[in-house]
DNA sequence: TTTCAAAATGTAAACGTTTTCATTGTGCTT
DNA sequence: AAGCACAATGAAAACGTTTACATTTTGAAA
C-alpha cells in the first residue's frame, strides 16, 4: 500500500479509527485521497452480509401521498446511509416469488410494507418467513394476528369518523362512500370510521352508498357515476383517498353538476394537489413525510438490532387533521 | 451436496445449463427445491462485479410525468432482471459526492439521467469520469459536447412549438411562458421552441412574459401572479410543465379569473391529471412510459456491451402529439 | 535497565460464488 | 480394441473486504 501499511489497517482505519494511531491514520487518509481509492461496496457487502438497502413495497409510487411518504423514508434512509429499492404492488410486474427471492437472497437489509394485504405483503407476513428479515409496516393498521410487526400509521378509523362527522354538522345525512379495494386494510378501516359515524348520527346507509373502487383516477370516476346515478342520490361524496377524489370530482363535474352547490366532496390524505384543485379540497391530512421518516427510523433499528421489543409491539400512532377548504358545504334545501 | 456433486457443477448448472449433462441438471434441481438452496445474491455481485442495479437520477419522483417515465423504465427493468435505485435531484439529501462514490464503488451498473444539469449529472458527464459506467439520458437532449452518450427523448423545441403555434392559431398573440429553472435542458429546448413560434408569426415578447419557475406548483403560483399583474397582460399562459400548469390554473382562480374565458392556459407533458383538472388541460402528450421503456432498454444494451456505437451517437427521437381540450379558447375580444 | 500491560499493527482465514485448468468419462472412428 | 476428440465434472484459485489471532511496538512502572 501506499502507505507502507497493510490493508487490514487500512480497513481499520475506515470502520474503527479509534483502533488505529493517529499518525498512521494520517498517512492512511493521504494515501487515500493521493490514490482516489474507493473500497468496493460489493466486496464489502458481501463479507459484511449487509447490503445497506431497504425495499419498500408499496401500492403506487404514481399517489402523491406514497411519493410523499417516499419522501420522508428517503430523507432517513439517506442521512442514515441506506439505499431503496421501490417496489409497486399495481404495477405487476414482479411476482411475489420474484421479491421473496430478492430478499431470501440478502439482495435486502429490510422491507417497508405500505400495502401489506399485496400477495407479496402476505408472503413477507406468512408465518413461515416471519421474522425472516426486518419488516415494518407503514400506513395501514396491522392485522391482530401478526401484531409483533412495528408499525407507524394514523388512526385511519378515527380519522375517517371526524371527516363523516364533518359532513354531517354540515347538514349532509345522505353521504356516499368510495374506498379502495377489498384488501387494503388502510381503506377497510376507513370505510368502518365512516360506518361509525354514520351509525352514531343515525344516519342510514342506502344499499350502494359505499363502493370499492381501486385507488386509481378512472375507478373512482366510475364509483362517482354510479353513486350520481343512484336512485337516492348522496348530497356529499366521502373518497377515502385524494387521488380518488380528483377523480371524482372530475366525474361530477362531467354530469354538469357543481362543488360544493350541487354536491360535497370529501378527500383523504391532503396530497399535494388538493389545495391546488378547483374547487380546493375539504380533507384529512396525514402527516405523509413523518410516516415515511418515522417508519425508516424504526426499521432501522429493527435491522440493527435496537429494537425495542416492548415498543415493537404497539403500533406507532401519528395525529391527523381536519383540513377544510372548499369542496364541502351544506346540501341544497330540496333534499 | 445434496446432489453428490461439487460447487462448481451447481454453479454451471445455473448460469450455463448447457454445460452439464440432463442427468446431473435433474438431479442438481430436485437438491436445489428440496433444500430450499438460493444463491447468494451478495456473493455473486462481488463475484461477477455486477449488481444488476440501476440508479435513476431524476428532478422529482413527485412530478407525475416522471413517474409514469419511471414505469416504463421498471417494466423493462423487471423484465430483464435489473432493480432501480432512485435519485431526486430537488430533495438534496445527498450529495453529488456520495453519489458519485455510490458509482464508482460499483453500487450500480448504470445510470438513467433525467436530469443531466443537476450538479450530479454534470459530475457524472464530466471529462474525468467519462465513460466510467455506462449513462443513458432520458428526457432531454444532450448537451452537444458529449454527443456521445445514448438518449432517448422527444423534439422538446419541436413540441414547443407546436404548443405555441396552436394558441396563436386561436387567435394569441400575447402569450407568457413559465419555464423551468435555468439548469433545465428540457426546458431551455422548449422556450427555445416557443420563442421560435412566436418569432415566425411576428408577434413581440414583452420584457416578463417569460419566467423561470422552479418546476414546482408554488413555483408556477408565483411566476403566473407576475404574469397577471404585469402591465400587459398575456391573453395566454405557456407552460412547460403540467405540474406548472397546475399550480398556475390555481392561481389564476384565486385571482377571480375563469379559464379559458379570461385567460387560456397551455400545459406539456399530459400527465395523468391533465384530463381531470377543471377544466381539463390542453397539452402536449409525451409518451413517458416508452420513454422510459426505451431508455432501460438503452442502457442494457450499454452495460451489457451491445451498444451499437453508430447508433449511440444519434438520440433516439420520440413523437409528440398535440392534445386539445378545454383550457384553450380564443382570447376575448377586448384584447 | 528490565519487565509488563496495553496499544498498534500485521498475518491469514473466511465469506460464497465463478471460472480456469486439469482430470475423468463417454462415445465415436478406425 | 485402440485411439481420439470432446463432453462432463472436480479441484482450486480468485474476487476485496473484515476480523480473529498473533506479533510487534510503545510507554510506564519497577
Amino acid at each position: 500500500m501506499l502507505a507502507g501499511v497493510s490493508i487490514a489497517t487500512v480497513s481499520r482505519c475506515m470502520n474503527a479509527p479509534s483502533k488505529v494511531s493517529e499518525k498512521t491514520r494520517n498517512r492512511v487518509s493521504d494515501a487515500i485521497a493521493q490514490s482516489g481509492y474507493v473500497p468496493n461496496t460489493l466486496a464489502q457487502s458481501f463479507r459484511r452480509g449487509r447490503t445497506n438497502i431497504v425495499m419498500v413495497v408499496l401500492p403506487s409510487i404514481g399517489d402523491p401521498f406514497f411519493t410523499d411518504v417516499m419522501k420522508g423514508v428517503r430523507a432517513a434512509a439517506d442521512a442514515t446511509g441506506y439505499a431503496i429499492l421501490i417496489n409497486e404492488t399495481q404495477l405487476n410486474t414482479l411476482t411475489a416469488d420474484q421479491l421473496t427471492t430478492m430478499v431470501v437472497s440478502k439482495q435486502t437489509d429490510g422491507i417497508i410494507l405500505l400495502a401489506s394485504m399485496s400477495p407479496f405483503g402476505n408472503q413477507v407476513l406468512s408465518a413461515q418467513n416471519q421474522r425472516l428479515l426486518p419488516v415494518v409496516i407503514g400506513c395501514e393498521a396491522v392485522a391482530p394476528e401478526l401484531t409483533n410487526y412495528p408499525s407507524v400509521h394514523i388512526d385511519n378509523k378515527a380519522a375517517a369518523s371526524d371527516a363523516t362527522q364533518y359532513l354531517i354538522s354540515q347538514g349532509h345525512r345522505k353521504i356516499g362512500l368510495i374506498c379502495g379495494p377489498e384488501n387494503s386494510l388502510l381503506t377497510k378501516d376507513r370505510e368502518a370510521g365512516f360506518r361509525m359515524a354514520m351509525d352514531s348520527a343515525r344516519c342510514p346507509i342506502e344499499n350502494g352508498w359505499v363502493i370499492n373502487a381501486d385507488l386509481s383516477l378512472a375507478g373512482a370516476e366510475q364509483a362517482t357515476v354510479a353513486l350520481l346515478n343512484h336512485c337516492v342520490r348522496p348530497s356529499a361524496i366521502f373518497c377515502t383517498t385524494d387521488e380518488m377524489a380528483m377523480g371524482c370530482m372530475n366525474a361530477v363535474h362531467r354530469a354538469g353538476l357543481k362543488i360544493p352547490q350541487d354536491i360535497s366532496l370529501m378527500g383523504f390524505d391532503d396530497n399535494r394537489y388538493a389545495a391546488v384543485l378547483n374547487p380546493p379540497l375539504t380533507t384529512i391530512k396525514q402527516p405523509a413525510f413523518e410516516i415515511g421518516e418515522r417508519v425508516m427510523y424504526r426499521l432501522q433499528q429493527e435491522i440493527e438490532g435496537e429494537g425495542d421489543p416492548a415498543l415493537d409491539a404497539a403500533p406507532e400512532l401519528l395525529g391527523h387533521e381536519l383540513i377544510i377548504r372548499e369542496s364541502v358545504a351544506p346540501p341544497a334545501l330540496d333534499t
